[in-house]
DNA sequence: GCCAACGTTGGC
DNA sequence: GCCAACGTTGGC
């Protein structure tokens, strides 16, 4: 069974996670997508705006966590390949995300461009993830975490792809 | 489907 | 600036 030796680094030093719904967008969808790259649009929330926005640096890595699934889990790792530019959907009165405080030349919302980088062998279940006591401080896991875009410490991706990748 | 936790809005 | 009301997130 080969295992891939190396953990993804971020140029940066920065790692992230990002939640999708699956239903809506999920780790197979990226994979289909064209390029395998999708745009991270729709994030309606000022702290995730303002790490797209101004945090996010192109070549960090980023796991995808599939949110309202079951059992809700971390399917796998992304890229970012487009740093923070405006949000076009915020511009259109026929889009879901439409945001009519938000102007062109002065946008609200932000967004950056993924690309797909790995599926885990295993999904990482949340209740799985609970039980490792080096994860214990992760954002996802904290009382009440609704962050859609949340920073992740080196060390618990480390742990996260290496968890991931066991068959 | 329920509901706790959270973020935002808006009256005062 | 306070805070009640509301809408949303997201696990269970």
């Amino acid at each position: 069974m080969a295992k891939k030796s190396k953990i993804p680094q971020s140029k940066s030093g920065n790692y992230w996670l990002v939640k999708s719904e699956p239903d809506v967008f999920s780790i197979d969808d990226l994979y289909a997508a064209a390029d395998q790259t999708t745009h991270w649009d729709g994030v309606r929330n000022y702290q995730a705006r303002n790490t797209m926005r101004d945090l996010m640096k192109g070549g960090d890595k980023v796991l995808y966590y599939h949110s309202n699934a079951q059992p809700p889990s971390v399917v796998g790792i992304v890229e970012v390949v487009r740093e923070g530019y405006p949000d076009h959907t915020a511009f259109d009165p026929k889009d879901p995300h439409f945001d009519p405080k938000s102007k062109k030349v002065t946008p609200t919302w932000y967004m950056v461009d993924v690309k797909f980088l790995e599926k885990f062998t295993t999904p990482l279940e949340l209740g799985l993830l609970r039980t490792v006591e080096s994860l214990a401080k992760m954002v996802l896991l904290q009382k009440g975490s609704r962050l859609s875009v949340q920073p992740v410490q080196p060390d618990e991706f480390a742990t996260i792809v290496s968890m991931g990748r066991e068959s």
